[in-house]
RNA sequence: GGUCUGGUAGUUCAGCUGGUUAGAAUACCUGCCUGUCACGCAGGGGGUCGCGGGUUCGAGUCCCGUCCAGACCGCCA
């Protein structure tokens, strides 16, 4: 037997027990005539102690050979320490060892496996197991299991029926970039890995499974962020019978469960915004409603003036900054500076104090007067002693610029607090969105998405005002699902594929599949899938997730540890029946 | 594909306008230490300054190229 206890349990009432514990060496303490070492494994750390009069020369000797990350194992008598430490669990007792088996050396490793640790990010993604050993990473896998687990335990209470669905797939040339894992048998061809569930879990809705659920992996041969992995995990979920009303309702029960569950908070009934509304008020399709700096249009109020500028813009808007007349003037510019860096490509950026008496200063004083200003100020939901900032140019371009800033001076004012969630369903997004590098309608969620009923007319006459029965979970200013309402009409269904250019044999080749199941009593039908990777993080009060991921991948798409992706020997391409082009 | 930042001891970093033998902390090793828990004290070992080229009397430092890493933009139905 290994162990008795683990090393997380022992306490002052355990006294006298004779023990038996494994684990790995933490550290180890040598003041000449005692011995510490802290012994840790998953549970937690307890402290062994060695004694020049207590303990055998022998033993004590062994114990002083120990080094950092050894394996061992020790038979002993819990006693109470004389001096205490209250800063851990076990901080009461200690272990006197008599007996000390060791069941593994261990090399110095790389960086100490401490909660702060001195290694950076690529040498602990190279020894990720001993990263892993560090609590900080493993609360954060433990935190997963939690929340994985009520979100099974959720659902699973709910009638929802976990389906696997096969990895090995077919690739489209919709939507991301297909991983493809060539065919041995059937030389020339290839699977493709699945970028989601999506037409498996609508025919399993035509199977007549009703609800069903699978936390599965998904993949995306697409370039990483700090919250975007090639392969990241999906709470995949499809019901029949249901209204867009439906979905929302249920998946607004399971977030709300697990931020009562796992953080012991109540949020009231989620708030909702349509698609435009966001982009107008907040130039984002998932704006982090945390904090305000709501977005105002001045148009109406800035273009009757010489100054040349927003005369000729698309779109002259602005937000107002709470207490941001107290910015200096350099951090003023720090700003200006920071709209025209090339990611963000702002021209320049117009401001106005709002002065604690009641009067305006602004960088175009020379143009406007204090009427003006104030029209402005009103427009933004300006307060005295707020600062606005204005940026003017090209609607889309600058709604997208003015969210950019409005999350960075969030994110310097500290409004982005990490333990307050605001989540948000986002509505009604647009059915098509217009591609200028094909020059032609995609489909902006995927090609399943049912138009919305009263906007079905404006297909053949402006497709892209027509909106779709499509919803995104948003929170705290992370997407974090995305579903809608399926087409389960195989005339719809070839409708949207026409618009969306495939040719009726291309939609046939490619999905024929779905439109013959289409034809034997398909039902209606509507899900959402939630990214599990950036859901596990946010609540954690991360944006990374990373170290939500026991094997992530590099910036690059690379598995440092295993050194994947490789080369394949001559041999294997040619069982394949690949060849590389030098 | 692009922008920015970085690459110096096992590790995290400093190293100014180019100028003796490239430093600190930590880790590691040795010794000392009567209750440590970020133990303390003394000593020691440890460097292809990412790689290649150039400028220069002289390059960690400047220039060009390249590789690697990270953040972001494009991309991610």
């Amino acid at each position: 037997m290994y162990r008795t206890h683990n090393c997380g349990e022992l306490r002052l009432n355990d006294l006298n027990q004779d023990v038996t514990l494994s684990g790995w060496v933490q550290k180890s303490r040598n003041k000449g005539f005692l011995l510490w070492i802290d012994l840790r494994d998953r549970y937690g750390v307890s402290q062994l102690i060695f004694d020049e009069k207590r303990s055998s020369k022998e033993l004590f000797e062994k114990a002083k050979k120990l080094g950092r990350e050894f394996v061992i194992q020790v038979e002993g008598k819990i006693i109470e320490r004389s001096s205490k430490n209250p800063n851990i669990p076990t901080g009461d007792i200690e272990i006197l060892v008599s007996n000390l088996k060791i069941l593994n050396s261990s090399k110095t490793p790389p960086f100490t496996i401490e909660n702060n640790t001195d290694g950076g990010e690529e040498l602990r993604m190279k020894y990720r197991y001993l990263d892993i050993r560090r609590d900080t990473i493993k609360k954060k896998l433990l935190f997963r299991h939690k929340v994985n687990s009520e979100i099974r335990n959720y659902l699973s209470k709910l009638d929802f029926v976990d389906v696997e669905t096969p990895y090995l797939i077919k690739s489209t040339p919709e939507g991301a970039r297909d991983f493809v894992v060539p065919s041995r048998m059937n030389p020339g061809e290839f699977y493709a890995l699945p970028q989601s569930p999506q037409t498996f879990k609508q025919l399993l809705m035509v199977g007549g499974l009703d609800k069903y659920f699978q936390i599965v992996k998904c993949f995306r041969d697409e370039d990483l962020r700090s919250d975007r992995q090639p392969e990241f995990t999906q709470i995949d979920c499809e019901m029949s019978f249901v209204t867009q009303e439906d979905v929302l309702n249920t998946f607004e029960g399971l977030t709300k469960h697990l931020l009562k569950s796992i953080k012991n908070i109540e949020v009231d009934k989620f708030p909702r915004i349509t698609y435009d509304d966001a982009i107008s008020k907040y130039g984002s399709d998932k704006p982090d409603i945390r904090f305000g700096m709501e977005f105002g249009e001045l148009n109406k109020v800035t273009q009757h003036k010489e100054f040349s500028v927003f005369n000729s813009a698309e779109l002259v808007v602005g937000i107002s900054v709470p207490n941001g007349n107290d910015f200096t003037r350099k951090e003023i510019d720090k700003y200006v500076d920071w709209v025209k860096r090339p990611q963000i490509g702002a021209s320049g950026m117009i401001y106005v104090r709002c002065n604690q008496d009641g009067t305006f200063k602004s960088s175009v004083d020379k143009f406007y007067d204090q009427k003006d200003l104030s029209d402005w100020a009103d427009l933004v939901k300006a307060n005295k002693g707020d600062i606005i900032f204005i940026l003017s140019g090209n609607t889309n371009v600058v709604r997208s610029q003015l969210s950019a800033l409005r999350l960075e001076i969030a994110e310097n004012l500290n409004l982005r607090n990490s333990e307050e969630f605001a989540p948000l369903w986002v509505t009604d997004f647009p059915l098509l969105e217009w591609d200028e590098e094909s020059q032609k309608y995609h489909a902006m969620h995927h090609p399943f998405t049912s138009p919305k009923n009263e906007d079905i007319d404006m297909l053949e006459t402006n497709p892209g005002r027509v909106r779709a029965n499509a919803y995104d979970l948003v929170l705290n200013g992370n997407e974090i699902g995305g579903g809608s309402i399926r087409i389960h009409d195989k005339n719809i269904q070839s409708l949207m594929f026409k618009y969306l250019g495939f040719s009726n044999e291309e939609a046939k080749e490619q999905f024929g599949f779905l439109m013959d199941a289409f034809e034997y009593g398909a039902p209606p039908h509507g899900g959402i899938a939630l990214g599990l990777d950036r859901l596990v993080a946010i609540l954690d009060g991360n944006e990374s997730i990373k170290d939500y991921i026991a094997f992530p991948k590099n910036n690059s798409g690379k598995d440092v540890m295993i050194d994947a992706p490789s080369f394949l020997s001559k041999e294997q391409l040619k069982e394949l029946s690949l060849s590389l082009k030098k």
